[in-house]
DNA sequence: GGCAATT
DNA sequence: AATTGCCAACGCTCG
DNA sequence: CGAGCG
């Protein structure tokens, strides 16, 4: 049997699924997403379904997630050091905050009882940085961060992204892209661990403002992220300590929406950020960004 | 959500 | 025994 | 340099 399969029964056979993983649970039947009345059990399913695709995205890279035990309406909190009370069987990594002057042990989740453990923790989002533990210094991606200003639209993101799309095109990138689960989308390029912070940064800002010099609608300066009416091609992300929301994770909003995997094809007016929640990703067969472990590429223009 | 400090 | 506190900081950019 | 940003 299955894992996805034996979770179905879950509110009904507690004892029988935590036979199955190493997780103590505890307060199954409490409302996280009140909107939609999703207790934390359901959160516990979504996020074993999703594992499958998930965990390849979380792998060897330190967390940060942001908690809600108590609801998305109810005020959340950040956390990266790992709580005390963690299993023991819960990996981390040390790694030392020059600024804070102290360690912190972030997990890394690198197997399902992670997940399943991070869910119980009522951990909603979980985000990652943009390189691995064993190479911190050397991004494996490009982060292109769509970001709509109202009164700009989410179709006004849509039109910009696929812009983003056009111009990586015409350079020879391949790129995949995903719903932040909120106003925007994110675009990733996968790259050779060769290249610097600065360099992936120097690169969407030099994409960024190409695109701005020819469309009114976009921005990408710094100073412009708040431009009501405008598209923000925030290039700013690509630093070190910095995070994305991961693909597949949940997002802390009443519409327990996911920052979801797409085909460029799916990227259409007309589509909304809400599509793409707790319920609807799990019945998706596509797995898109398949080939963004496969595809290294060099980042010369 | 849960440990630890505080009353 | 019950309540409260705590749980993240960073590098970058602009002025 | 500090303030504001994501
Ligand atoms: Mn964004
Ligand atoms: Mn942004």
């Amino acid at each position: 049997m299955s894992l996805s399969t034996i979770f179905v029964y879950l509110s009904g056979l507690v004892t029988k699924v935590e036979k199955l993983t190493k997780v103590e649970f505890s307060n199954l039947e409490k409302i996280l997403f009140p909107k939609l009345k999703i207790t934390k059990a359901q959160v516990i399913e979504y996020y074993i379904k999703v594992a499958p695709k998930m965990l390849n995205f979380l792998a060897n890279r330190p967390l940060v997630v942001t908690r809600f035990p108590d609801g998305v309406n109810q005020i959340g909190f950040y956390e990266k050091d790992a709580p005390h009370g963690k299993p023991s069987w819960v990996e981390t990594v040390k790694i030392h905050s020059e600024t804070a002057k102290r360690d912190i042990n972030y997990i890394l989740c690198n197997n399902i009882d992670t997940l399943i453990w991070l869910a119980n923790n009522a951990a909603i989002e979980i985000h990652t940085p943009f390189s691995k533990v064993d190479f911190q210094e050397k991004p494996d991606m490009v982060f292109f961060d769509i970001d709509p200003e109202p009164p700009a639209t989410y179709n006004d993101a849509i039109e910009v992204t696929l812009l983003v799309k056009e111009k990586l095109d015409d350079l020879g990138f391949e790129s995949c892209v995903k719903t932040s689960g909120k106003k925007g989308f994110h675009i990733i390029v996968p790259i050779v661990r060769e290249y610097t912070f600065q360099d992936t940064r120097k690169f969407v800002h030099h994409i960024g403002k190409q695109i701005a010099k020819e469309q009114d609608l976009v921005v990408s300066e710094f100073g412009e992220t708040k431009k009501p009416g405008k598209v923000f091609v925030d290039y700013v992300q690509n630093s070190y300590g910095r995070t994305m929301i991961s693909s597949y994770s949940l997002r802390a909003v009443p519409d327990a929406t996911v920052s979801t995997p797409l085909e460029w094809s799916e990227v259409r007016k007309g589509i909304k950020p809400a599509e793409f929640n707790i319920f609807s990703v799990v019945k998706r067969k596509k797995d898109p960004w398949q080939r963004i472990f496969d595809i290294k590429q060099k980042l010369t223009v």
